[in-house]
DNA sequence: TGCAAATGTTTGTACATACAAATAAAAGGG
DNA sequence: CCCTTTTATTTGTATGTACAAACATTTGCA
């Protein structure tokens, strides 16, 4: 049975969340490439794009909670593709020779993705989608 | 720095996920009221309409592993809002007195969530996209 | 008829996320 | 200048989900 079809297919919730799932199973399958979840690799590229980046910044970016950021930032430090001082109140996070040489490997994993949805989608259908659901959120919450 | 602006706003890994999780912020806060989580009501309902359902078509109906389901039928077993019986092959769920006298209060939330949403976003554009969002996972998985 | 493959469900484990509370530092006001 | 409030981050804890492996039952076929 189809969600569109089911009993409650018209509803956001059960619509938004089935689709995150679907969407990262293959966004998994893309980055799996590089040995990251999707969502660290996008942690992962705006350090190295920012370097000393703060926390603060990367909750406003990836629009996840500030304990999130911090246990993304703890496993990635593991795994040594980041660094963390803190110095006063602010801690800055930085990238290390490990992850630099994965830069383009990362970005090339964004393609590869895109691709993907535009070829299962449609270009422009994708394109359009995307656009409307990065509005949305800011409707829902205050 | 809103997610259409920033740099991975085109993303539909990045762009599906976050509305699910704003979505499903709203849906916790409707879903308060009966003291459930949205994803557990669904699955109530679903049993609720359907006395005797097994985990298979539930995996279906609510695009969940398999693995998932049994862990929420188990969450809901606790508290005592559905039981479970195995015979032979065949794991069958069955609402409880308990759960019945919910129904009423568990229908009252979709339609409080729906109001909220159609509110917030406008009723044409949430039927419209929600729409989109049912057709997508089928292409993106096979 | 008996064994192998298929099917349905559960268990072990891991992970991403959130909320609430704790901590630490800075800023502001009397 | 100290005390309170605010801000930034981390910790404790809980939840929802998935994957892989285990298990149990049924089906199919040789």
């Amino acid at each position: 049975m189809k969600a569109a079809n089911s009993r409650y297919g018209r509803c956001m919730y059960f619509a938004s969340n089935t689709l995150a799932r679907k969407t990262e199973k293959l966004a998994n399958a893309v980055w799996k490439k590089v040995d990251l979840s999707p969502s660290h690799a996008y942690l992962l590229m705006i350090v190295l794009e920012e370097p000393r980046v703060q926390p603060g910044p990367l909750r406003q970016e990836l629009h996840l909670t500030p304990s999130t950021i911090t246990r993304q930032v703890e496993k990635r430090e593991d795994k040594k593709l980041v660094v963390r001082t803190t110095e006063d109140k602010t801690t800055s996070i930085y990238h290390t020779a490990k992850s630099k040489e994965m830069k383009p490997f990362l970005h090339e994993c964004v393609d590869d993705f895109y691709k993907n949805c535009t070829a299962l989608v449609g270009k422009h259908e994708c394109n359009r989608f995307v656009n409307s659901m990065n509005k949305i959120p800011d409707k829902l919450v205050s």
